[in-house]
DNA sequence: CGTACAGTTGAGGAGATTCAATCATCGTGG
DNA sequence: CCACGATGATTGAATCTCCTCAACTGTACG
């Protein structure tokens, strides 16, 4: 059972609060002035550690709480009666989970960690209360759902539009963008994900995933080590996408209005 | 210009307000108390005419209002650089367009009428405000955002794994779906937009989409008749879709909880 | 009544899938 | 510490679905 895998790694805080998080930039906090921040850390949950598998939280149960992701990588995924999977987003510090199942009874999908990871929990009624009052910080959250339904558009233009070797090259370029806003590299990075879940994503084959892979790295576009990518020619992979505007935002999440 | 084609349609009311509104319990209404839709009311612009080539909004303008549509049908759309047009949305009397640009500075995408459609608009400023005062509308409206990612996930989803027939299947019983909730005919409509749309939005070519349909027809599973749909088996198209829980309302755009 | 436009139908081709086999990598236990 | 199994990743060959191109038919509207 995923509950117990939750419980199982303690709850303890890595830090003190949003105000020293070195993702207030990027998560939350941005919406609100810095005295209303220690309301904000009032009702959420600092910190929780995860490590690989585990699960945030799963489809059908019942929905409490979004989670910003502070470390590590999630992907989320439905399954279906049968018991197939479908990836439905892949998550990185400083994004949010689970804002598709607001104001619902239950997850509309499940949440797990791709790596050790930690996550703060936004209980949603508490929220929304808060949101009430602080009229900047109900604004953001309208935005970071807005932005959400937008991105999650653009992958279904790119699902409906594109080519395999388009669709791997805007995630390259989604991953490549996050990275870089958090003033990581953005040319060299580690997929968090296996190709299985990448091609899930996007609606591919593994096999042609690793194909395309393999392709981009001999046009010099890239150069792929099992996770390990480095992008030698961003701007080529850029040329890919130039048909759809927009498309490289993609698969970046909510955290930046 | 779209703008013109807008100012060409007068504005004026056809009704007099929400309360007497045939969709009440469709729309934006159902989440306040009976003695607070007159502050809705208030904030709310009645029923403006348009007729089919309209534009309800266009992509990159000023973001202001989302739309309320009280009779008729849209849908929305963007234009890549090259001016191709990716339709991402078809909607129905009930349902709300523009949640995807809230709190963005522009519209994401262009709204057209595909008939005669008149709509209501909800100027967002104003409606964020009175969110703060109304906690039930500012929960109402988390709500719709969130199903609309929900939603918007589900099309993905059925683009990325999904046949042509089980697409297009998906989209008649959403279809089917939707005017079923407005107490009419769910078996026997008329399809609002040209095959050409429907192909842009399920992904598929618009000769694809004919042949889909021919196909169905001689399975017996509906009769079709240019626009008009008569649906003769039901649970036969449902079975198309075992595969994919929830797909059937992939389209089915915001409007109930 | 003819000109657009929307829709249908057919033939051929391209991209991605599936099936199958091989190779690499990682964590674990002997 | 190395061998082993398991999982992840790659590569090849055959197949299939859907697209493209093309021609044709039907329909709406001036």
């Amino acid at each position: 059972m995923a509950s117990n895998q939750i419980t199982r790694t303690a709850n303890f805080s890595l830090q003190r609060g949003c105000h020293e998080c070195s993702l207030s930039k990027l998560c939350i906090p941005i919406a609100v002035e810095s005295d209303q921040i220690e309301q904000l850390e009032e009702i959420i949950k600092q910190g929780r550690m995860l490590s690989r598998g585990d699960y945030i939280f799963e489809q059908h149960s019942p929905f409490k709480s979004c989670f910003a992701l502070r470390s590590g990588a999630i992907k989320t995924f439905t399954l279906s009666e049968e018991g197939e999977e479908q990836v439905t987003g892949f998550y990185l510090p400083g994004e949010i989970i689970g804002l598709d199942s607001v104001s619902m009874d239950n997850y509309s999908c499940s949440a797990v960690a791709l790596e050790r990871t930690s996550v703060c929990e936004i209980p949603l009624d508490r929220f929304e209360d808060l949101s009430t009052r602080i009229p900047s910080l109900q604004h953001h959250f309208f935005g970071l759902l807005s932005s959400e339904i937008q991105q999650s558009r653009q992958l279904s233009m790119l699902l409906s539009k594109n080519t395999a070797e388009e669709r791997i090259a805007s995630l390259l370029l989604s991953l490549s963008n996050r990275f870089k806003r958090r003033r990581l590299s953005e040319t060299h990075f580690k997929l968090p994900m296996p190709r299985s879940d990448i091609g899930n994503y996007l609606g591919l084959a593994v096999e042609t995933v690793s194909r395309v892979l393999t392709r981009f790295q001999n046009q010099g576009l890239i150069k792929v080590q099992g996770r390990d990518i480095e992008i030698l020619d961003l701007a080529g992979l850029q040329v890919l996408l130039k048909h759809d505007t927009g498309c490289i935002e993609a698969h970046a999440k909510a955290g930046t209005s």
